[in-house]
Order: C-alpha cells, then sequence, then structure tokens
DNA sequence: ATAAATGCAAAGCATTTGCAGTAAA
DNA sequence: TTTACTGCAAATGCTTTGCATTTAT
C-alpha cells in the first residue's frame, strides 16, 4: 500500500487557500490565479491547478460543473446546491431543502451516492436591471 | 428585426438527426461523429458542432453539463433528470418526480426557470461488476 | 536528506471560427 | 440566385504535463 503523500503547507497554497477560505462566488482557476497572483507575483497558472486539484481530491474542495464554459470551486463542502443567473453568470449557493429521491423503481437498482440541484433563473440584481417582475 | 436564418435540411444534418432520434445515451460530440461519420465519410467535426448548436440554440436539443469533460448532448427536452455512475460514467435518465423548489426566503427575491437534478451513484451493471451491495 | 511543490513552457483536448467552395431553397 | 451549410485547417480557451529548480519537512 503506497502512502499518501505530504502535503506541504507552500506558501503558494497558503495564499489560495486563504483566498478560498469562506469564499461564496464559486470562483474559476483564472478568477483565483488573478486574485492570488497580486499578492504573490511569482504564482503560475500551473500552481493553481494543482493545488485545486489536490484539494479537490483530498475532499477540502468541491469542483462545480454547472458553468459550462470553465470549472468552479466552493470551498463549502457541505451538502447544499446552486442556482446560476441565466443573465450575469453569478453562482449563488442554495441550502438543502427537502430531500430528493429517485423514482421507486430506480431506487431498487441504483445506488445513489449524492445528488446536486441546478437552479436556472435570474438574480435580485439583474431583475432590477432589467425591470423583469 | 433581422429574420431568423432558415434551417436548411442537408443530408449530414438528417444523418445527426436520425442519430439523435430517441436516442438515450447522452452521446458527446465525438460520439456523434463518430458515429454519423462511418454513413458519411465526409462529415466534419465543424459540422456536428456547428449542428449540435444550432439546434441546442432553437431548443431542439438540450446540452447537458453533468460530465465535467466534455458537453453531453440529449435530444430529450423533457422535463427530467439525470444520473450519472461515478463507476462507468453512463448517464441515465430520471423522470421528474417531486418539484423542488428554492427556500422561502430566497424564492422572494429570485426568478426561477428551471432545475436540473444531477445523481451521483453505480448504475446496476457496475454494481454487478464490483460487487456492491 | 528526501519527498514534494513551483514555475515555465510546451502539449493536450474540446470547441470555435474564417473562409472558399458547395448545395438547399 | 440567394442564403445558408460544409469541410478544412487554423485558432482559441481551459486544463494538464514534463522537467529542472527550489522548498518544506
Amino acid at each position: 500500500m503506497k502512502r499518501a503523500p505530504q502535503f506541504k503547507r507552500t506558501p503558494q497554497r497558503l495564499a489560495i487557500l486563504d483566498y478560498l477560505e469562506g469564499n461564496t462566488s464559486h470562483p474559476s482557476a483564472e478568477d483565483i490565479f488573478r486574485t492570488v497572483s497580486k499578492k504573490y507575483q511569482s504564482m503560475s497558472f500551473a500552481t493553481v491547478y494543482n493545488t485545486l486539484n489536490t484539494l479537490a481530491k483530498s475532499g477540502t474542495l468541491r469542483e462545480l460543473t454547472i458553468d459550462p464554459e470553465r470549472k468552479r470551486y466552493d470551498p463549502d463542502t457541505s451538502r447544499h446546491h446552486h442556482l446560476i443567473c441565466v443573465l450575469c453568470g453569478r453562482i449563488v449557493d442554495v441550502p438543502e431543502g427537502v430531500t430528493v429521491d429517485l423514482p421507486g423503481a430506480m431506487a431498487h437498482d441504483f445506488t445513489i451516492l449524492g445528488n446536486h440541484i441546478e437552479f436556472y433563473g435570474n438574480c435580485p440584481a439583474c431583475k432590477k436591471k432589467r425591470k423583469i417582475p
């Protein structure tokens, strides 16, 4: 059995973790790179991706597929859902409400490990801007 | 006001539509290209993508983002959800069961246009192969 | 000392685009 | 004959990888 590699607390990683801590904006790799590389002018994209992949594999970070253009990252690994504003692309957390299940027939054949609801809609800011009731 | 462009029924498009008709495998662009180009040796990837994008824009086709590696396409545009087997990647249709809503507080501020549930789990074939109960 | 991470540049894929030629309407 | 589509190849954009060097442990 191969032992899991050590996770080294490099300054770059700490800076990324610091940026993600409590962040509810669901940033893309580029968002993270742009912000963190301001403090860390030597930061490279490879490091951002390597770190994100490491964190995702260890379960510290959730990779979202809700944006068809790019991966988004969510430091909140608790069970919750998301809403994407179809006008501005903003992604908002949605607390887990009712429990959703597979229809009985399928529930018998499949094993469910988790689920994720994507809501599509308009956020308050866009409704205001576009005068949508 | 610019009039919507005509949709021309080219043999390539008809072949793609024919392949998608009733198809529940949620194929990627490459799946479609591979199959359709057998009949149509001149078929190009650009044509596949152009057609898929045209169909998606017209609402004839649904683009799925459930697979983080690539877009998948679903000719079934009725309201339903999906289950992805985390072992084999197969995507299976899930009929719409209970209605899911935003929590009351958010429901007041956001306008919801739709939702999509992604279930993650194991399909019967993989359960059998891996002896998962 | 050792194992792992960084940073760079190059490579890898999925997807898009420009354009000249071709075909549907 | 007009308008749109095809096919090619080149371009784009996100993400990954190889490797020499550096750093955390």
